[in-house]
DNA sequence: ATAGATATCTATCGGTTGATATAAAAAGAA
DNA sequence: TTCTTTTTATATCAACCGATAGATATCTAT
């Protein structure tokens, strides 16, 4: 009875680390971000996974416990990614998370904010396949739906639903404000979920520089015209 | 070699037909959209369609000359019910088309045809599932995607840029107006694709007409804010 | 009414999937 | 060195997939 062990992604108390396995790991993880997030949970297969990174179809098992220990790990790593990420952000003072009664400010980091998660979103290789990976997870309930549902997508909105109510001078954040926040957030999408048909539409073949700034401005306009008087 | 005889959908001279034989496709199509948009061309069976329907397994590859086709064919229905219902709403004058100089009536008009997609987007049962299946092939580019994009997707944000710039009282769409349509198409994507996500954030357990109610008027916030000077 | 076209059924094929058992080789730690 | 951990290689398994062959039933046209 093998009693098959496997490592936690939470890294408490690691008693013994090779060097060689936490490399391994990696690469899998990454293979699996890819393969998940393009085909999804049932979708990606544990051998094309494998091929991917290289290493042999019972490795995955060894490392992850098999293929929703693989997929979990998926998520959680793109959930510590973020809040790194979150963290960094906030401490380094460029978007300010306190909903300061100053309105021109909150505008200004909310339209930070949303110009970066259209990055996120349209951004090619890892960045692209996290997304993909989030995106498709909250549409199918998979595994993983509760951990990036409390971790990710609820404080997300709620942190653009304060923006949004501070932009208006508010105190508060109303329902409208929630409902507000959605829709703004969902309007990205388009060139996250409908990427490739968003960027037929308006003719061009890849989202340059010029069809960011593009996008930006029509950001800030939206912005704008929800939030000043 | 008994040449397998597909059934076009198009009922162009169709030469004999048995009455059964239309009933038991239909069926079979119900099914399928079902099957397609909740799971996929690739997640979705042939079996699970077939059972679902209340056929056997051969009886797909005989109407539709097999999964494919089959996936093809439910592209096909429902475009072809969209463009019916675009007819309807034209030829009964509840949706005026042309961008006559009348901004405020252009304003009414994207409002209202908002308000009809997201019915589309949120309503249960079979609508469900055609809005769904289309969602999914706009992100996959399955072997339904040009069908969708040149006949649904196409036109439909072609004409909702038309109406925007209607309700700016101009007369040529530029390229803002169309990203501006595609970003209030895709802010409406938060109650398709993301439905359960954004209700729950709500706090509200199912879309009822309360809740209907609180999307519209966030629409036509949106709407105002966009269109007037 | 009967021949031929149309529709449906049962049964099966070859292929792929996730998981696992077994064994042994490779690598680091003691 | 000796022991443990990590990785590979190979093979097997039950379950499921789409497709189709072949037999049978049903309907229409003559």
């Amino acid at each position: 009875m093998a009693e098959t062990r496997i490592k936690s992604s939470a890294p408490a108390a690691k008693p013994q680390g090779y060097a060689k396995s936490d490399q391994t790991r990696s690469t899998i993880l990454d293979a699996a971000l890819a393969g998940f997030g393009a085909h999804g949970f049932a979708g990606a297969t544990t051998r094309g996974i494998a091929a991917e990174a290289g290493v042999t179809l019972p490795s995955i098992a060894y490392h992850f416990g098999g293929k929703q220990g693989l997929y979990i790990a998926c998520a959680e790593d793109i959930v510590a990614r973020y809040e790194r990420s979150a963290t960094t952000l906030a401490s380094t003072g460029k978007i300010s998370f306190n909903t300061s009664g100053d309105p021109e400010r909150c505008r200004t980091d909310l339209k930070r904010m949303l110009h970066m998660v259209l990055r996120i979103f349209a951004e090619t290789e890892s960045a692209q396949s996290r997304a993909d990976f989030v995106a498709r997870e909250m549409r199918e309930r998979g595994p993983a739906f509760a951990i990036l549902y409390e971790r990710l997508w609820q404080p997300g909105v709620e942190m653009t639903a304060r923006m949004l109510a501070g932009a208006k001078d508010k105190r508060e954040t109303m329902e409208s404000d929630r409902t507000e926040a959605l829709m703004l957030i969902s309007s990205l999408l388009a060139f996250n979920t409908g990427r490739d048909v968003s960027l037929q539409i308006l003719g061009r073949k890849v989202l340059d520089t010029e069809t960011l700034a593009l996008l930006d401005s029509t950001i800030d306009r939206f912005v704008d015209a929800l939030t000043r008087a």
